[in-house]
DNA sequence: TTCCCCGCTGAATCTTTGA
DNA sequence: GTCAAAGATTCAGCGGGGA
């Protein structure tokens, strides 16, 4: 364990894991003290009986009592008590993250507006594979929420612009960030082989965090530290970490973690950039930016069959529906077909195939890029 | 100018822009009358002294943390006014959209939660062409957030799930929308050529927002009208719309622009439905029709089990008897399962899904429709 | 060794109808 | 109101095992 003097009189418990309630052991320690702390709070899902997937298996839902709150209101009591001991920790300079989904995001973006924090930016991190929405009733849940806000409007916020910017090959940070979710040999078993904490968050939002906005040497603190994450990056990143987290059983498997985390694993890390294939583009979006028209009359380039167009992007040709591919084979007599080269459309008088739009948005997209 | 009658007594002003202020305008409105609300709200441009109150006065511009707060109020408070109004507007299944950004979306997103509105999804409209961070100080602001709400709990929302799968290439539609922000042609401009609305939303978003969640028909209501994209889609897709806006010149820039509005035609309005709005068809009626046998045997999808077939409809098979659901999940050891889809029956040889039948069966009733 | 196929899983507020 | 039965519903990625 490392202790850090301040002012000679008080010490950080620096690189340990904490146990105990997060408010009171933020409270015992020294006001002013920690550059930057990420939170991933109880999320205070609300969720009914069991969900199962189509084929009939059951997904693990998370059904810890740590995430049960009675009330919204027992659950913004608790969120400004946090807060509060929080925003005392932080240094006059310091900043929060605090990752969420619609079930507590918005309250806690609220308390935290209402606490005097200063929001920089929400940021939207996009899963590359979220778990689907099996039953069909809703859109695939494929994100969730992060707000970056410094300690008060004044503060001289910490933010590595140039390193981000080379993170996104050379084009600046946006505020949503695609990255794959924590499965395989970084998401830490038990005993048993099952999940170690039903929502591990992956070390590459977490280094995009660390590195994006604190130095090395700056003290993060993580009062709901679960299995480490933040302490993990933190000390890849050569940064100084304080966890805090209640259960002792995610203490023990932080310990384990940390015991063998290096300086500077970059290679581990690198995932989330790697080069694209063209981006697919969904013909849906051709209507709905208005290039095509619902009703219009899709011709086959061989000039013998003709479709109608519509609002969903579904073709209906002689006795046959669905997408432009579908349609295409059905009324080709044929196992397969690429709508986007099959079909076009007339364009002052003259055919233009559907692919010229498609091609056109991807112009865009890849103009954009630059 | 279009009325609607209910119950004989009250009217909708369907399909027109009133004026004056959305709260009063909405409390003059019958209850329970309208389908869907999508709602622009103002931002709450952050304690600049640039916020109104619902009685057009303005907010002291303030600089310390007490008046911040007494302004978060004053922001809330109109929050929570016209979110109520909209509220009782709304029809038993109906539902809500609202769009923010990380100014206001915690505040709403929290108001509307308290007001008793079910969280459905948060949506992430992410910009392809943002405008960039020119400091370099944050990340690029490059998205919005909408919440999708419905009115209560128990509210059977509307949401054409097939339709938004059809538009999005056969997946399920997911949480973050790529749509490019209003720019070119769409955007409209006033008498000096300047953009008549600093918010001008596009028309791909409401493109998406309608048919995904309303049906033809349908009544949406626009608190915040501004420049009219909620109408002219509305149009466009054939729902009927209620326009709110204060601003006279906002009013007749909408007004014009939904003149000269086409609607779609009626086939390409009708899109891809989901098995749940197809009539049910009694498993009996293949029997009765002459379709299958009483006798004969029911093959699983995957081979590993047969049964019996027996004149009511029921199936035997190895020590289970019962619907083609139950025997199917019981032979499986499963909670659940699609007897249409799991089971199938030699016909020349080749086992043919007895899913087939029941499209049949709906194909004649869907003829004898028309 | 490589490739393919199959099984498993992830912060989820996840049904409808008729008796 | 309750309860039982019908029946609708999934995407991306990893890893293990067999060809």
């Amino acid at each position: 364990m490392t202790t850090k003097t301040k002012k000679g009189v008080e010490t950080l418990p620096l690189n340990t894991v904490l146990g105990g309630d997060c408010i009171e052991v933020m409270n015992g320690l020294p006001e002013g003290s920690v550059d930057l702390i990420f939170a991933d709070p109880p999320y205070n899902l609300q969720l009914r009986g069991d969900l199962h997937r189509p084929d009939n298996s059951q997904v693990d839902a998370v059904d810890d009592a740590w995430d049960q709150f009675a009330s919204f209101e027992v659950y913004d009591r608790f969120t400004r008590d946090w807060l509060k001991a929080a925003r005392r920790l932080l240094k006059p300079n310091g900043a929060i993250w605090v990752i969420g989904s619609y079930h507590n995001i918005f309250r806690v973006g609220a308390a935290l507006q209402d606490a005097g924090f200063w929001i920089l930016n929400d940021v939207v991190w996009r899963k590359s594979n979220p778990m689907p929405n099996f039953r069909g009733k809703r859109l695939t849940n494929a994100h969730e929420t992060l707000i970056w806000a410094s300690r008060d409007e004044a503060a001289k916020y910490t933010f590595n612009y140039e390193a981000l910017k080379s993170l996104n090959e050379g084009i600046q940070m946006r505020s949503d960030w695609v990255l794959p979710i924590c499965t395989g040999h970084e998401r830490l078993k038990d005993e048993h082989g099952d999940k170690a904490h039903p929502t591990q968050k992956p070390e590459s939002l977490l280094h995009r965090v660390l590195l994006g906005t604190t130095n090395p040497g700056d003290v993060v603190l993580d009062p709901f530290f679960g299995t480490g994450t933040t302490g993990a990056v933190a000390r890849m990143l050569g940064r100084e970490f304080i966890g805090i987290e209640r259960e002792a059983a995610y203490r023990k498997v932080a310990e384990k973690r940390l015991a063998s985390v290096r300086k500077y694993d970059r290679a581990a890390l690198e995932v989330s950039t790697s080069k694209r294939a063209e981006p697919r583009v969904p013909f849906g979006q051709l209507i709905e930016r208005g290039m095509l028209r619902p009703g219009e009359e899709l011709l086959s380039m061989n000039g013998r069959h003709k479709a109608k167009l519509r609002a969903d992007g579904t073709l209906v040709g002689d006795d046959v529906k669905g997408s432009i591919h579908q349609v295409g084979a059905a009324l080709e007599g044929a196992p397969s077909c690429n709508g986007w080269t099959y079909w076009c459309i007339k364009r002052d008088g003259k055919p233009v195939s559907i692919d010229v739009f498609r091609q056109q948005i991807r112009a865009e997209m890849a103009e954009r890029a630059n």
